[in-house]
DNA sequence: CCCGCGAGCCGATACGTATCGTCTTGCAAG
DNA sequence: CTTGCAAGACGATACGTATCGGCTCGCGGG
């Protein structure tokens, strides 16, 4: 009846859970997800298998906290000094009444962070993977993904109220016609991804989301 | 030096072949990718692991054989009778003179399909794995989407001398702020994936392709 | 025309390796 | 003294390779 109760967090190694988050992000980007092994991990960690089996349910899970981290601690110091969440959530998209501008500067960004070979390993190997496993995947779109896109919904609420953009389109449905076009060439490789491709998105999308003359 | 030559393919057995296609196809769908291996596709198929590793390099490349024989069956009798590559690529798109029309039945069509329970396991599969594996990606982009995409392009430079399109947009790109936003939200599941989504998403990527007045 | 023969794919299965997830053992921190 | 920890033994799969007869071809001598 007791479901594997769970171990007790409060005298859990914090030391362990770090060097565990270094060695899972490392192999995934020197050998890859599929030759990455939970005895891999555990080894390069000086840790012992038990203690990753113990807190987490798959290497997919590892990976994802050990991903959460290093973009929590790649965004220290960036925020106003408090608990920054991610690089672009913790400043928000810029608002400076010129939405195509303010959009192109956060898509080049989205960009830069694609084509970053350091995170480029794990975000394809957790990316496909959600796309399997649909549990998994819920949790990246909810941990990940959706408060990156609340900062699009909230940008483009205030162009709707600005003017710039119609007041009967919905965000969540804008934001995808910014990111989608994105996320599909990065990917499926189908073509190189430039800064100058964003701005054509940016330039495109937004034509399509204008108030009718 | 002999660089393990290749068995004779004129020998081969169409009977296996079919086997090894369905089992890998019935597998997927039932007990998900990670867990079809290649000693369950042969004991399904009723075949030996060997005739599998004679033919294929890897259970991804399985898949996509059988992915692209299921295709191509299901185009049978679509097509004028020829040599139909698969449902849409047979036809073409419609050009009725309204694009907008013209891109929704497309459109629909394609949510229709990514929404289908015998298709969804399968291609998950396939875009998972060439996510993160890049040769098998290339491959994936060369024999599937490639095929499908130009249809777009042919139907956008179509609207293009039509008037419908600006000049100066490049077909390769329109047709990413069509499928980009489709791809996005099936992959990761953000929202359900209707024929209102599908569209808007129209509505609005023509408006932004559209000349300005 | 016919039959024997070698080549090669086929189903089947044994083999050694790798990884999995669980379990056990001491040890040291709390 | 309780419990997480490092280390690693353990059975269970799945991997990819190597053979083994059995069967079906194509070919060439009779």
């Amino acid at each position: 009846m007791a479901p594997t109760k769970a171990p007790d967090s409060s005298r859990r190694s914090d030391r362990s859970r770090r060097a565990i988050h270094d060695a899972a992000l490392a192999l995934v980007t020197e050998v890859g997800y599929r030759r990455t092994t939970i005895e891999g991990i555990a080894a390069r960690a000086g840790v012992g298998k038990q203690t990753i089996y113990r807190w987490w349910p798959s290497k997919a899970a590892v990976l994802m906290d050990a991903f959460l981290d290093l973009a929590g601690r790649s965004a220290e110091g960036a925020g106003s000094g408090g608990e920054a969440q991610s690089d672009e959530a913790a400043q928000g998209i810029p608002d400076t009444g010129d939405l195509v501008a303010d959009l192109k500067l956060v898509l080049r960004a989205t960009v830069d962070e694609l084509n970053d070979p350091v995170l480029e390993a794990p975000t394809r190997a957790l990316t496909a993977e959600g796309i399997v496993d649909a549990k998994l995947g819920a949790e990246f779109v909810h941990r990940l993904l959706d408060p990156q896109l609340a900062l699009y919904v909230t940008r483009l609420r205030a162009a709707q109220e600005a003017g710039d953009v119609r007041a009967g389109v919905d965000p969540r449905i804008a934001l995808e016609l910014l990111i989608g076009p994105l996320m599909h060439r990065w990917l499926l490789r189908t073509l190189p991804l430039t800064h100058a491709y964003a701005d054509e998105i940016v330039d495109y999308a937004v034509g399509g989301l204008a108030p009718r003359p």
